[in-house]
DNA sequence: TATGAATGAGTTTTCATTCAT
DNA sequence: GATGAATGAAAACTCATTCAT
């Protein structure tokens, strides 16, 4: 019989790093790299931990895809803010969802545990440190200039209201299981006038 | 040489365990346990590492004992909260005041630490438990409804808004290195009324 | 499309288990049996490795039948004198042009490395067993004898002298890059009168 | 009781060091890199594999520590000749002698090793690159061409001759059990007039 | 016949823990 | 009480081999 034809193997192929990422993900964000045994990651997603070095050459390397991948993300939908119509309150609210999102607690952990884990590979380290919180700030600070012009966000300095702000989102996502994820506008509160 | 005096010996032991203590919560908070070689901690307290085994049995001991202290420490100072005159959300402001001390962040690192690390020992695992989101909550809640029947504090569910603040707090105390701790009154803007 | 003609599929089995031998032998020789992953022979005859499993059951299987094939070799171009005319010297002479042959580096290497290395399959270290030094020295000795009654040949123990003689043959042409080969003349002096 | 005198500790330090190189010479040099296995080493110097990681980073650092000493030893006693009174086919006589003893054999294999095995750490390959055949020749130059002015030596292209002769030798010493090792005069027939 | 995805045994390396001194 | 040599269990990674297609 004729070889698997090359489209249903790169099929497999994609099937396979995609089932991996996603395990990866799943158990990375909740033991950061040296909490996670590679056999974890294989047996999360069903398969021999032979298997994961198939695909990604070694701990480090996939851990850092994910790092990559997990800043990109959280990057680009920030930026995506400019494109929606709405007051710069909009746009905050918005964005303040998305981040409260269980969905996206996997980013944030991911972030947080290159931030704080030991054992960090370099080239993570070196995508964390490219983009600090102050990355994120500057990306923020022209739609909350906009809030405070139009009196909707309270006075103050800039810097410190985003970077605060931005803050306590992050910390809240990174707890996990046990605690609060509050509503919207309580953190909201933190920010708005009246 | 005569030998030490029993006294003597008592003090150096007394010294050296709080000396391994110290060293344990800086490295534990900041690594984790996985992440913590008994050799960090020795290193950090100037010993050698065999020197932590006179005094903690295992490692997971040394970490469970910490875990305890921090959860002890915790307890009693939100306890403590009933004894300090004041309106109600003086009393917060001081829990807040004192929750954001960069002094406390290990504390809350260490349970943090607890609640997400792979390889927590079975005690600490049950300290933890024990003393859940909820043990806080109840513990607040009287609090927070006088401020509430003051009209201080905004209307709405009680333990929802107690929850939500606490994990506020504790998120933030969490993130360590490369965020932004906010004021104490940026952050009880979530619960104060104007 | 039709079969192919079961002799066209002959053909093909037959191509394919000369090219994989030929890429064993080159890599074996070179890296041992340890050093030598299938892979490496696969991608050497431009083929999968899971085809290398269609011709040969294992990668002992492929050693083994390279090392007899070494052998028979060597000991068939020994032997091989015999049939040619000339002067006991010119004999050795043509032997020792044959071994310094770069052609045959392989051959002495791969019988190298199945006396040198660890995980050598049984039946190879068998058939190595079965042909030593000794062996050689045998089918030499009677030339060797000739060439000492002629006068060509140093006096001394002949054993002796033919050991010496096809040890330093071989060392030589296990060395690998980075040595010299010397020219055929050089080597006899170590055995020819005047 | 007071913990080990430093001076004592010294002492176990260096004898399990100089034991672990020992057992290390010993597996690399009949085994190349890769077909040494670090529970070898451990089991040849009668230690457990843990401790040789006490003594040694890794295995890499091992067998490039010895690739050093096998190289720093090989060129200082060659270097040596030069101190020793006598004619050169003296001193080349030492020389062969001293290459041919059954003790130095390991040393030879080491490089062999080195020169030839797939995955040699990269400071080694650095070190053999840097000792080629030709840095022997050069050292051993000036010997050979006194003895060719004093008509002891053969005719001919210098370089040739020495490349030629440390050729053969290296050879012979790399071939280990099974071979013969000729006696001195049988190698310097290959150079000497008469 | 041909391919490469998939498995798991075996190896290197780390580190908690023990123990002689 | 103090040290650090020594052990061995556990985890990352490699690669021979199998097998579905």
């Amino acid at each position: 019989m004729s070889p698997l034809s090359g489209e249903h193997l790169n099929q497999i192929r994609d099937e396979r790093r995609e089932q991996i990422i996603q395990a990866a993900i799943k158990v990375f964000s909740k033991r950061g790299i040296i909490g996670t045994k590679m056999s974890m990651i294989a047996a999360e997603a069903g398969i021999s931990h032979g298997l994961v070095y198939h695909y990604f050459k070694t701990k480090d390397e996939l851990f850092t895809l994910l790092i990559q991948g997990a800043i990109e993300t959280s990057i680009s939908s920030i930026e995506g803010l400019n494109q929606v119509s709405g007051s710069p309150i909009d746009k905050i609210r918005l964005l303040t969802k998305h981040i409260l999102d269980k969905e996206n607690t996997p980013f944030f952990m991911l972030i947080y545990q290159a931030n704080h884990s030991d054992g960090v590979p370099e080239q993570a380290q070196h995508l964390i440190r490219k983009y600090p919180l102050q990355a994120y700030i500057d990306r923020l600070l022209p739609i909350f200039r906009d809030g405070q012009l139009a009196g909707e966000i309270v006075e103050g300095d800039l810097e410190e209201i985003v970077g605060n702000y931005f803050s306590i989102l992050s910390g809240i996502m990174v707890l996990g299981e046990g605690y609060r994820i509050p509503e919207v506008e309580f953190m909201m509160r933190t920010i708005t006038t009246i």
